[in-house]
DNA sequence: TTGACATGCAAGGAATCACTTGCCTATAGT
DNA sequence: ACTATAGGCAAGTGATTCCTTGCATGTCAA
């Protein structure tokens, strides 16, 4: 999966505007924070596959903590969007 | 329809490429262009609802010029991307 | 006005996506 | 050892998405 296809589903920026604001959390914590964000509770396992689905893309990383595993934002990726398509305003 | 869905089409992807190199073209012209970027031939179509999609989502401007329709690319919807998402370069 | 060119609208089908359900593994605490 | 907690895997379903086909509209040239 692309960043581009990750970044377009509204529960995977959620996911990632939460881990944003605390860095580091489990799947169960990202479970409560993002159905609290948005108005529509998921199951876990929804959440679980849109995190393999951020992973995947390279917006996330995760480190096994016991029987714990953390997540991880990285945002570096974006940055190739705004090299792609440079902001050019017309009339500043 | 919102950026980041405009965005998770490789085909909306390439149309702005396309746009970018050479601002202001026709759906004809985007037709070739875009067909030739990727390895795919989409019909006239396909593009054009691509191109309705892009403009809905604010990427796109149009211009009726007789019986053409010019596309310019209007990269400033972009700019939410970074400034939701900053980049933290952990390790400088 | 007639024909050619540029584009628009809408219905249908195939593929993909998001979510659920059910079961399984692994770690930690008592 | 037993139980509870954190997470993983996989099949199935409903909803989108992308593209095509067919027809219609509008503009320009001769």
């Amino acid at each position: 999966m692309d960043v581009y296809k990750a970044l377009a589903d509204p529960t995977r920026r959620a996911i990632l505007d939460a881990l944003v604001e605390t860095d580091g959390q489990t799947l169960f914590s990202l479970c409560t924070k993002v159905t609290a964000r948005q108005e529509a509770d998921l199951s876990r396992q929804a959440i679980s596959q849109h995190l393999a689905i951020l992973e995947e893309a390279g917006l996330l990383r995760t480190e096994k903590r016991g029987r714990f595993k953390l997540h991880f934002v990285d945002t570096t990726p974006l940055t190739e969007i705004g090299r792609r398509w440079p902001v050019t305003r017309e009339e500043t």
